[in-house]
DNA sequence: CGAAACTCCTGAGCGC
DNA sequence: TGCGCTCAGGAGTTTC
């Protein structure tokens, strides 16, 4: 389940691979993922060379003088870079192949990825996103603006991409653990001071997994493309039950819009923020 | 407009 | 050993 911490991990591996060498074929093994995979993909893109590979929210963008690759990881996509010669499994749907044998390779067991080709710099799928976490436009004025007329609960309201990009679950309740704030408390009930704590924890704990996650580069090529944050420690996802670190209370689960959220009741607080120097 | 439900998919874990 | 069930979840789409 790439969160962005992931997304930026592979942005990063796959990016001194791929923009080195031409693309010689494009191989669409299985179609069918989130959206179907568009039709003419290594006509497009045969002798292209991608210049850079950027990321938009988890969009990964590979931009070549056609157009743009546009690729999302889903829940359970990865991307590799492999020596042309090993063999395609189950779930490999998509090959980009280069001059130099080596193969960006799109796997994705539950296929909630997608492939998409862009021919400008706009996508209607890019169109509507917010911020992006770690960029100064992620700011406690612009989350205290942003929140004031909604009813929705504040970890639904920062898992919208509207909102801000690239939160997702995990990250979301490790979030606001840290910065004391109930996942249920309503969104337009945020404080200031909620919301620049909220913001600085978001961005440390995207900034930590991305750190974490920079580990793996090393053995980015080849390897299996485990996920960094599994390594880091998770303050309260997946804790239920478990004592808080903080305050050795249990860690509770509840549901929030079809969604896991794991939280510390002690903690965290539903009303007035606790006093934060 | 906002909010909530619905949808796609397969592997893992579990009870029997 | 294997069947059937439930759950996990990003985020776009639909519905109210």
């Amino acid at each position: 389940m790439p969160e962005l911490p992931e997304v930026e991990t592979t942005r990063r591996g796959i990016e001194p691979y791929v923009t080195t060498s031409p693309i010689t074929k494009v191989l669409v093994r299985c179609p069918k993922l989130r959206w179907p995979v568009p039709k003419g993909l290594n006509r497009l893109l045969k002798g292209q060379q991608f210049h850079s590979v950027t990321r938009r929210g988890k969009y990964l963008l590979l931009q070549c003088d056609a157009g743009i690759l546009m690729l999302h990881l889903g829940m359970s996509g990865c991307l590799r870079i492999v020596d042309s010669n090993i063999k395609p499994e189950k779930h490999d749907h998509v090959d980009v192949l280069f001059e130099n044998n080596k193969v960006l390779r799109f796997t994705d067991p539950r296929r909630f990825g997608s492939v998409h080709w862009l021919s400008q710099a706009s996508h209607p799928l890019l169109d509507k996103l917010g911020p992006e976490p770690l960029s100064s436009a992620f700011n406690a004025e612009y989350l205290w603006e942003a929140s004031r007329r909604r009813q929705v609960s504040v970890k639904q309201f920062i898992m919208n991409s509207a909102v801000v990009v690239g939160v997702g679950n995990i990250y979301a309740c490790e979030s606001l653990f840290m910065a004391h704030i109930h996942p249920e408390k309503i969104a337009k009930q945020l404080s200031r001071s909620q919301c620049e704590l909220l913001v600085l924890a978001v961005k440390k704990v995207l900034k930590k997994a991305i750190k974490s996650g920079g580990t793996t580069l090393q053995d980015f090529r080849q390897s299996d493309g485990k996920p960094g944050y599994f390594k880091q420690r998770l303050l309260v996802y997946g804790r239920v039950g478990l004592a808080c670190f903080t305050c050795k209370h249990p860690i509770r689960r509840t549901t929030q819009g079809q969604r896991s959220t794991f939280y510390c009741n002690h903690c965290q607080l539903k009303g007035k923020s606790r006093s934060v120097n």
